[in-house]
DNA sequence: CTGAAAGCGCTTACAG
DNA sequence: CTGAAAGCGCTTACAG
């Protein structure tokens, strides 16, 4: 023991694990990333000492000889608390955390509480704080985020409307054939006046599952004028599903682009004394929890949320680590039918 | 401009700022940490190069020499999709994040995905990845968390039911007392039998309103039975209320320790036929977005959940810059009588 | 396979 | 008020 040992027990360096382990600072370091090139018993020797002493590498000197933060950024441009509504958005960060957890990289949360991000969250994110960023609930009306991926790896959860360059990563489920299956379902159930209640026209998702809706019933050759958007909340839904009523009484079939928007139409359509599926049948999108949590258990779109949130960490941190990556991911949805339609 | 000057624009350093200004390095880290022993028109001179340079200090090397990450924790150790699903909790991240964009400190979410944290997660928090540690939704079945305080700085909102040593530092409520008042409520509104749901005897929210809630029946002199146990989510809550309802088809009032769970009582009070307020008064308590998104606005407890954020962060800076804090923090509530009560 | 040395970008006593 | 110098804890060519 040093004479000096009598303050308080401050986290061991690789300098005194070396010096505990009789060998260099290299060494220890070439033991603590794994390089091969360290004999068998040295690195034994070693690795024993780094337990008895705890040591757990300083991750500031490291970032800094690496140029490297090891943090990723979770950027949420969009109202808390509508982010927080959405059980979809619970499955992509529960699939980015845990993927995450397998890595040593950091996830910093930057909530924008807004479409558009503030001057002091893209501050951050282009100041180097992290090695790169993902981003969840994108809107088109806003460019800056869209712009990112020219100063930082950045990957999207969904295609986003803009085109860059350099091109936008992102992954997603192709929005526009899984709304078509989910309206085909409903004509297969023989309804004939089918609505929609649309996401956002400023987000993909809003979009492009109105748009599979739309090539459905054309190619049934049915109109397509029973469309109200609403902003994927559930009280949103539910206002939505009141205009549609007032506008089309004899509505028989619902196609909504989320299941939380479908939440609040069921309510709806139960208020108004509408059976569902006998009157309406619906089908909603997500399959996430919000599905069975209503009256009506919803036949809907199963898109696998969580493991979007995983694959989106695998192609960011593919890109970190500069190996070839596809720059859109598409993942598989299918239909689960239960009692909604 | 010097000879190399052709590869990418790497980040201006210290260094460079120092040398395009005519000052030495010390002078310029002086000017970007605000100190005032700098003569005016030098300060000025460095702060315009350091404009134009779009110098930015770099992080890991800050930390190393300062010996501080510049990062805090929030650790959720709960069900993502129950933490997610309670805008309550929307609104406490919403209070954390606001309040620390104003510092220069990062948020890095810790997702624990159950009531007790993993491994991984400790050891994330005591291998001095942050400085501090904000927890959100603690349950005294974990422990581990508890005793985290000895290690690092920690800040928990509500007050935990472990004692420890150093005392554990919380932000709250005096939940007794506030379900004492909206008890009372009922009581002065002519109600006899009334009954509570409870959050989950594990949580301090849970034990402390179910406390408050039978005192107040108790100096009234009534029965204190009529109470179901659930565990914070709406879909609980319409199961407890189910089970009071069969239990006491008497019922005549209802305090329910959340929002979110008195959503779900709503919806099976009218399936039931029974009218709120006419038949059965209903309160609540949080006051979050819940409180009036279901059919019948709910007379509800108001605590100011984005404060209590606010207020989480504000104490552990204090810790963390070693000022004197009150470990403990209690914000005011008040009863908002709408039309469920 | 191993070690001495330089360097990552900052801050902060210490002199002056 | 300002600068030269040491040092924070690592990694990594470079020799050997």
């Amino acid at each position: 023991m040093s004479p000096d040992s009598g303050g308080p027990r401050a986290a061991p360096t690789l300098e005194e694990v070396a010096a505990a382990a009789g060998v260099s600072r290299s060494t220890v370091s070439r033991v603590v990333n794994g390089s091969s090139q360290v004999k068998a018993d040295v690195a034994a020797h070693v690795t024993a000492t780094i337990q008895t002493l705890g040591y757990i590498p300083n991750r500031a000197a490291r970032s800094l000889v690496n140029r490297r933060n090891m943090a990723i950024a979770l950027v949420v441009p969009e109202d808390t608390t509508r982010f927080f509504g959405d059980p979809y958005f619970a499955s992509i960060v529960k699939g980015i955390t845990s993927r995450l957890q397998q890595s040593d990289y950091v996830l910093v949360l930057q909530l924008a509480d807004a479409v558009r991000p503030s001057g002091n969250t893209l501050r951050f994110l282009t100041a180097g704080n992290v090695d790169g960023a993902l981003v969840v609930s994108h809107h088109s009306r806003d460019t800056a985020l869209a712009k990112l991926g020219a100063t930082l790896p950045v990957v999207f959860n969904g295609r986003p409307l803009a085109q860059t360059d350099p091109p936008i990563c992102f992954v997603d489920v192709d929005n526009v054939a899984a709304a078509e299956v989910a309206t085909r379902h409903l004509l297969s159930l023989g309804r004939r006046r089918i609505g929609t209640i649309a996401g956002p026209d400023d987000m993909t998702p809003g979009v492009d599952r109105l748009a599979g809706w739309r090539r459905a019933l054309e190619a049934a050759g049915h109109a397509t004028d029973l469309v109200a958007v609403a902003d994927f909340s559930q009280a949103d839904g539910a206002t939505a599903m009141a205009e549609l009523l007032d506008r089309a009484p004899d509505l028989d079939g619902l196609f909504v682009a989320s299941d939380l928007m479908a939440l609040g139409a069921l309510g709806v359509l139960q208020g108004r004394g509408r059976r569902v599926p006998e009157d309406v049948a619906v089908v909603g999108f997500d399959d996430s929890p919000a599905a069975t949590s209503g009256p009506v258990r919803l036949t809907t779109v199963h898109q696998p949320s969580e493991e979007t949130g995983a694959r989106m960490v695998d192609m960011l941190l593919g890109l970190l680590h500069g190996e070839h990556v596809e720059r859109e991911r598409l993942l598989p949805t299918h239909l689960v039918i239960r009692d909604s339609a």
